[in-house]
RNA sequence: GCUGGUGUAGCUCAGGGGUAGAGCAGCGGUUUUGUAAACCGCCGGUCGUAGGUUCGAAUCCUAUCACCAGCUCCA
């Protein structure tokens, strides 16, 4: 029976093999190894395909056996879910036609016809009810390979044309179908052995989705759910979904008077508020000084422009779509600016430039127009007018990888400033010529110097293709924010292509003319999105060098309002953001208002202070932190605000 | 742009065919207070906008605008 022509090899993450006799199933592996293991695991992956446990195994490779606790593992869960969500409307809604459900980052979806029916977040419950029960029957997956012929004569019958279609792609030989209970379902699997490893389901929302992605086609509903399996588990997701709700931009930019959106001014254009202005402005400084250091030099460049200029540089009509429509005048054209590359690369064009000059760094706080679509319009974090924190170099060739590496480093080191960790992505074209402009040779040129640098300072990577912009290939960075979620902000590019559409040159030592490289890069990307993610972040608790308000100064009686204007004034002098406040309430309802307001000190003011020449001080949050003498208070706010201090880090003591 | 939902006072929300309500905020007064809400009083809305149905519309219908959740898109 174990004869080594009818066994595999099987090869552990640890590097431990071990023969099994053909036809053993992933979940024997699993249980030769521990029965505990058996038991939570989901799925295996074996030579890079994920596999039902039930499967009997052919061929030896390396295995992982999936467990919740493994990517793979979760994602098996989900799809699993997903089925069964199907099945619970295949119930409720008799007559409902299926689309696709995958797992996806966050759970899983499936998209569904319902015909006539609306089904709204009103419904969840009951589905998600059903599902509960339909899980608890304790059900098998079971996978069977389907010839083509029989599975188009299934789907005819049951009168679901979205798997019809979905067949269509699909090859005889390759395609398998999935039942559990009374649900079947095309589909590509793997699952989770029985649906009662799924403890607890919570529907999240319904949303309308068209079929394959394709806005001429049908719109489905999709459903989306998460799944765990442990109730304990979905608590915590729950928690944590509030915590993100309260953390809403939209909600803190409120309440803290840093925006608004006003719809007679315009749907998508913010307006910033005195307390914002205030974020924004230190923000904006604090990325100034940094390059300044670096030698950027700042220019501002008009807001409209000649629409020359975007023929020129090629944006016009590529991206008319999402462009203010031209303005007529003196029988010319302009445009909102779009964006701000051309301006800069006509202030490259405004004299000869020698080699001598370059590396020439033009950064500006651009803002520029778009028109997005009105559904995408978000808050601060997708917006029609919006502040870029851009630059362009232009330099040598030769110059090119050392400034990409300033860019990587300057945009790392701002991350660290916000306790943001940065995933750095290279964004490479793909196939489709369409998306891209310029010359084949520059663009893997650029790809190569990109992967150089990135390996050349040791960095972490994954490669995208088919992300790249039209005229170049980027390094993206992906940061982190406070509660694990993940945004794409910097991006630094490098572009051939402008250079040869202005016709950029220099004068090289060889007394000739040559064309510059241009890299653009933007940290923060747009200050209105990264402020969003800020505020979200930070859930409005900002750093003191960031907050709008620094020192709130709180008279217990109005006998000692004098003393709160003399701090005041000192406190003003030294540059700190402070405020008295001088109602008649008692203390206690001073200090629960500075407290919602986010502002990060508060200075007790009394007789004792008034005696002693001390400040009892109290942080947000924290709460009373002690009594200090003012100079010495002075100094820790100031070396906190020097050294953007995070909140939280401060040793009192 | 598409689908669904929502739009009532500065904010958070209740009311759901008979002609607007609470808390907070604001204002006036009283209180002079020691680490997260003092007390009393007052002001405040043509119920997103425009049509329509009705004796009568915040409420029902239509259109439109905005916002929210997705979809699609993203230099």
């Amino acid at each position: 029976m174990s004869q080594s022509n009818d066994s595999f090899e099987i090869i552990f993450p640890d590097g431990n093999r071990k023969t099994y006799p053909k036809g053993t199933t992933g979940y024997d592996v699993a249980h030769s190894i521990s029965p505990g293991l058996a038991r939570n695991a989901l799925s295996i992956t074996l030579n890079d395909e994920v596999m039902d446990l039930s499967r009997p195994i052919s061929e030896g490779g390396p295995i992982k056996i999936n467990t919740w606790d493994t990517e793979d593992g979760k994602m098996t869960f989900w799809h699993s879910s997903a089925h069964i969500l199907a099945e619970a409307c295949q119930e409720l809604f008799p007559g409902v036609r299926f689309g696709i459900g995958p797992a996806i980052e966050q759970g899983f979806y499936y998209d569904m016809d319902f015909g006539d029916r609306t089904v709204t977040v009103d419904d969840l419950p009951a589905i998600e009810e059903k599902m509960t029960e339909i899980a608890r029957r304790k059900l098998e997956f079971e996978r069977k390979e389907i010839p083509k012929k029989e599975a188009v004569g299934y789907f005819k019958e049951k009168n679901d044309p979205y798997k019809l279609d979905l067949l269509k792609d699909l090859e005889d030989g390759t395609i398998t179908f999935y039942t559990q209970g009374n649900f079947t379902d095309l589909c590509r699997g793997p699952h989770i052995p029985r649906t009662d490893s799924i403890k607890a389901f919570k529907l999240l929302n319904v949303a309308g989705a068209y079929w394959r992605g394709d806005s001429d086609s049908k719109q489905l509903t999709r459903i989306y759910g998460i799944s765990f399996p442990k109730k304990s588990m979905l608590d915590d997701f729950l928690v944590m979904m509030e915590e993100a709700k309260k953390r809403d931009h939209k909600k803190l930019g409120k309440e803290l008077g840093l925006y608004m959106i006003d719809n007679m001014i315009g749907s998508g254009l913010p307006v910033w508020l005195p307390n914002g202005t205030i974020l924004r402005r230190r923000l904006e400084a604090f990325l100034r000084d940094e390059q300044i250091k670096r030698g950027y030099q700042e220019v501002i460049t008009p807001h409209i422009a000649n629409l020359r200029l975007y023929e020129t540089s090629g944006h016009y009509p590529y991206y008319a779509d999402s462009q203010y429509d031209p303005i007529e005048v003196d029988d010319e054209k302009y445009m909102l600016k779009p964006m701000n590359c051309p301006h800069h690369h006509r202030i490259f064009s405004n004299k000869m430039r020698s080699y001598r000059e370059l590396p020439i760094r033009l950064s500006e706080f651009g803002t520029v127009y778009r028109y997005e679509q009105s559904g995408e319009l978000n808050g601060l974090s997708r917006v029609r007018g919006f502040t870029q924190d851009d630059a362009h170099i232009y330099c040598t060739h030769d110059q090119l990888k050392d400034e990409i590496k300033n860019c990587i480093d300057l945009t790392q080191y701002v991350f660290s400033i916000f306790d943001m960790p940065v995933d750095i992505r290279l964004s490479f074209r793909d196939d489709n010529e369409e998306k891209y402009g310029g010359n084949l040779e520059y663009w893997e040129r650029a790809q190569k110097e990109l992967r150089e640098v990135a390996d050349e300072l040791g960095l972490d990577y994954t490669i995208a293709p088919g992300e790249a912009s039209f005229y170049g290939p980027k390094i993206d960075f992906i940061i982190r924010d406070a509660i694990g979620r993940k945004w794409q902000l910097g991006t630094v590019q490098v572009d051939y292509v402008m250079p040869e559409r202005f016709e950029l040159t220099y004068v090289g030592t060889d007394n000739s003319k040559h064309r510059p490289v241009i890299i653009h890069r933007a940290p923060f990307g747009s200050m209105e999105r990264f402020t969003s993610i800020l505020i979200e972040h930070f859930a409005g608790d900002f750093p003191v060098w960031l907050s709008p308000v620094q020192v709130a100064l709180l008279p217990i009686s109005d006998q000692y309002h004098d003393l709160a204007e003399k701090y005041e004034e000192i406190l003003s002098s030294k540059g700190i953001r402070v405020k008295s406040d001088k109602r008649s309430e008692q203390i206690g309802a001073k200090i629960r208002d500075s407290e919602n307001a986010k502002i990060p000190y508060m200075i007790i003011l009394g007789e004792r202070e008034r005696e002693s020449g001390s400040v009892s001080v109290r942080r947000h949050k924290q709460g009373d932190i002690g009594t200090f003498a003012f100079d010495k208070y002075l100094n820790i706010l100031e070396t906190e605000i020097r050294e953007y201090q995070l909140p939280g880090k401060q040793n009192y003591n």
